[in-house]
DNA sequence: AGCACGCCGACT
DNA sequence: GTCGGCGTGCTC
């Protein structure tokens, strides 16, 4: 007898255990570990992961599988495998770490369906129904014939049914098999009747075409005819109509010009050489590649890959977000071609999903992708990459909290392969390591084109306010612009939103408008004349007077693109500008467009966000200006002054990356500080060794771990008296070289009406700290008395909100 | 999570 | 006396 153990999809603490079924006779053997199913669970049927295959189980009186819903196990051994140390190192639920291994197209959907159960004669069902056994609950609902229902559920005409539904779609064409030879095919088409002309048309596009199969899209192109009239060809037998599965192509009908190998400068080579000699050596080992802006880093990620695939092994390639895909999309298409398959959230569920059917089917080798492209199930990896190490988008802020950094070394280490981190700005925890030799340290001073790096002027704009100057622009990024623009070369203005977006503000009292739910300010949003709340959607209109003191100077402050764009219009109205904000950016594909046009020379000013920080790499760029330097610096974090540097790096970065000499221009009303001053001079040495020593001082990483431990309620009292509970808790199972900071009230006080206070925990060494933390979420967050009560820990924080 | 079971108040 | 409110507890 086979019995599986399977996680099942209900994401509660009490259910984060594996339940025992028995697997029917006609799915012996056909069951896996990784396969998924749907399993009945009390009276209903959900999705579940079989975790393994078993012959005895504790349990007496076993249910049966109902199906299986792969053909074909969705997780290998190693997946499987990684999910556990997932749920282990990030304290997730089971399902919650499988889950997030899989494309979201896989996550179950469940439709409850009434049954007529036989043929009864009551008018009154009969109504329901009409001509149908079933009908979807939720139209009965809508119908508002559940009460009645329900009663005919009790005496049994009516049967609830509960069907999970894969919504992994393929996407099927249909096709239709010419089952003629051609000669066949012509004596037909000589006698063909002349009142079926459509039928007829079809058939010759056949002999045009020169194809034996077409799809119905292509019968449709070339004829005008439709399935109508494609049908009686197959019932009189000359067709045969099949369903293939085709893959939705993001990048259909786009050209990649293939690039051949760049013949490596001396500084490549040297970095190149201990990636290949581990890649031959089949070991793991993690490498930093740390080369400043315009090095040649991708140039060595795409000869790395290349040597992977000649030894016939597959590469992951880790990039931020959509962000910089179109350029390195372009890259990496442009080397292996057909062999990439790319995951990032511009791509619909569908397309996400067909690309890691890809991965699957073993139809690709290399797959460039975001945070959670990690997860390919390929199996035999080769090398992976993480580029832009330091960026915060590989941690998951929301369950499990992985990195991608801390999977990607698990996956190098069971596979045996290479992991390279590279970053012009890498972050303190991976520059530390490779300082102590945890991994392997590899520089790239230069920039292959020998150019210096651009020349970087901080300007004051506290000394522009006293000399008059209320302007966003200082006078001299006023006069690098306008000398750009006589010289028709391109500039980007960088915009630091952050903390920077317009909020309403009473110019009489000082008075903040604050969402009633959430205790953050309301951001305005000029087309809607409204300010929304961006943690829980609250939306309002802008009062004409300020609700504290009546006044009725009351309006939005704060600068957003939009705005800057305005001054920008009426400063130089000559000027070309596109705007990259999220705004602009929402519709898909709108990104690369926008990127493409400021590419053609269509524009003279790109402004935007963070988003075009990275990866612009254009000839005619030649000067660079960021706005507001310093908006981030304040944020409650200790990681602030760090992503300021980092940000300001990349950012500059960007300017004469081609012949074009490149300028540089930072605003900003904190110059003295280091991580200002430094990003002027691009000192990344002398910023890390700054950096560590505040670090060192405020007990941070990288020479202490994080937890945090965040609780929140609607009732205040209930938060803090748990808080202190836990904390207590936790001080007493943790030795005196740790340190515990709170109980606290979080950075973001109140969202969505819930109170939030947390506490956190700094430590060299625990090695019972994940057990007790286990327990904490065990004992707070199942028993009653802690109805409502939402515990999330978040072990090695980015985010301290 | 969802759903059943079970024990109390407001109605036919 | 019944309908239905939602507190409690379980799901192989």
């Amino acid at each position: 007898m086979q019995i599986a153990s399977v996680i099942v999809d209900v994401p509660t603490m009490r259910t984060d255990k594996t339940y025992d079924y028995l697997i029917p006779e006609e799915w012996k053997d056909r069951i896996y570990a990784g396969t998924r199913v749907s399993v009945p669970f009390g009276p209903r049927s959900i999705q579940g992961f079989v975790l393994d295959i078993r012959d005895h189980s504790d349990i007496n009186k076993l249910k049966e599988i109902i199906e299986p819903l792969d053909l074909t196990p969705v997780l290998n051994k190693e997946l499987l495998q990684l999910g556990h140390w997932l749920t282990e190192s990030t304290l997730c639920l089971k399902v919650s770490a499988y889950q997030a291994m899989l494309p979201s197209a896989m996550k179950a959907k469940y439709k409850k369906i009434l049954h007529l159960v036989s043929n009864t004669h009551d008018p009154n069902l009969q109504k329901i129904f009409g001509q149908k056994d079933e009908i979807m609950w939720e139209e009965a609902e809508e119908r508002k014939a559940l009460p009645f229902l329900q009663k005919e559920v009790k005496k049994g005409n009516v049967e609830v049914r509960y069907v999970v539904k894969s919504k992994g779609n393929k996407k099927m064409i249909r096709i239709f098999h010419l089952l003629l030879s051609r000669e066949e095919l012509e004596n037909i088409l000589l006698s063909y009747p002349n009142n079926a002309i459509k039928q007829k048309s079809i058939l010759e596009c056949f002999i045009k075409i020169g194809k034996d199969k077409l799809t119905i899209n292509e019968i449709t192109e070339a004829t005008g005819a439709t399935l109508a009239s494609v049908r009686p060809l197959v019932q009189k037998g000359y067709l045969m109509e099949k369903q293939e599965e085709v893959y939705r192509d993001p990048y259909e009908n786009r050209v990649f010009k293939r690039t051949e190998a760049l013949k490596l400068t001396e500084e490549q080579q040297k970095a190149i050489d201990p990636i290949m000699h581990t890649i031959e050596e089949k070991k793991h080992e993690t490498f930093l590649l740390y080369g400043v802006t315009g090095s040649g880093k991708t140039e060595v990620y795409l000869q790395s890959i290349q040597r992977v695939l000649d030894n016939g092994k597959e590469a992951i390639v880790l990039v931020p977000e959509i962000s910089l895909t179109p350029q390195m999309v372009h890259r990496f298409k442009g080397r292996f071609g057909d062999d990439v398959a790319v995951l990032h959230s511009g791509l619909s569920v569908g397309e996400h999903y067909d690309e890691w059917r890809k991965i699957q089917r073993k139809e690709v080798k290399v797959v460039v992708g975001a945070r959670s492209a990690i997860f390919a199930p390929f199996e035999n990896l080769g090398i992976i990459i993480i580029d832009e190490e330091h960026e915060t988008s590989y941690k998951q802020e929301e369950n499990p909290r992985y990195h991608a950094r801390d999977v990607a070394i698990f996956r190098g280490n069971y596979h045996k392969c290479p992991v390279i981190l590279g970053s012009a700005t890498p972050s303190l925890e991976s520059f530390a390591r490779a300082q102590k030799g945890v991994y392997t340290l590899l520089t790239m001073n230069r920039r292959m084109n020998n150019k210096e790096l651009p020349n970087v002027s901080i300007v004051d704009m506290r000394e522009e306010l006293r000399e008059g100057n209320r302007s966003i622009f200082s006078r001299e990024l006023f006069s690098k612009l306008q000398d750009r623009l006589e010289k028709k070369q391109q500039t980007v203005l960088f915009l630091n939103k952050r903390g920077y977006s317009s909020f309403v503000m009473c110019r009489d009292c000082g008075f903040v408008i604050q969402c009633p739910h959430c205790d953050i300010s309301l951001t305005y949003h000029r087309h809607s004349n409204q300010m929304k709340c961006h943690y829980c959607g609250y939306e309002d209109l802008v009062p004409t007077t300020c609700p504290e003191c009546n006044s009725e100077h009351i309006r939005y402050f704060g600068t957003g693109t939009q705005k800057v764009e305005e001054e920008i219009g009426k400063l130089l109205p000559e000027a070309r500008v596109i705007r990259m904000d999220v705004d602009t950016t929402s519709r898909k594909g709108a990104h690369e467009k926008l990127l493409q046009q400021f590419q053609e020379g269509k524009a003279d000013i790109l402004l935007g966000t963070q988003m075009i920080a990275k990866g612009l790499d254009f000839p005619n760029i030649t000067l660079v200006g960021v706005l507001s330097a310093d908006t981030m610096l304040h944020l409650p974090d200790f990681r602030s002054s760090e992503k300021t540097f980092q940000l300001l790096t990349q950012v500059s970065g960007r300017a004469g990356r081609h012949e074009l000499e490149g300028e540089v221009v930072i605003q900003t009303y904190t110059p003295e500080h280091y991580s200002i001053e430094l990003a002027g001079t691009q000192d990344y040495n002398r910023f890390y060794k700054q950096e560590m020593i505040m670090r060192k001082i405020g007990s941070y990483p990288p020479f202490y771990y994080l937890a945090l431990i965040t609780v929140s309620h609607e009732e205040l009292m209930k938060v803090v008296s748990t808080t202190e509970k836990i904390t207590k808790f936790i001080r007493s199972k943790i030795s005196e070289d740790s340190v515990i900071l709170g109980p606290v009230t979080s950075p973001i006080p109140r969202i969505n009406n819930r109170y939030r206070y947390q506490c956190l925990i700094k430590y060299k060494r625990e090695p019972d700290l994940a057990k007790n933390l286990r327990l904490v979420l065990e004992h707070f967050g199942t028993s009653k008395q802690s109805e409502g009560l939402t515990i999330s820990i978040d072990v090695n924080p980015y985010m301290m909100m």
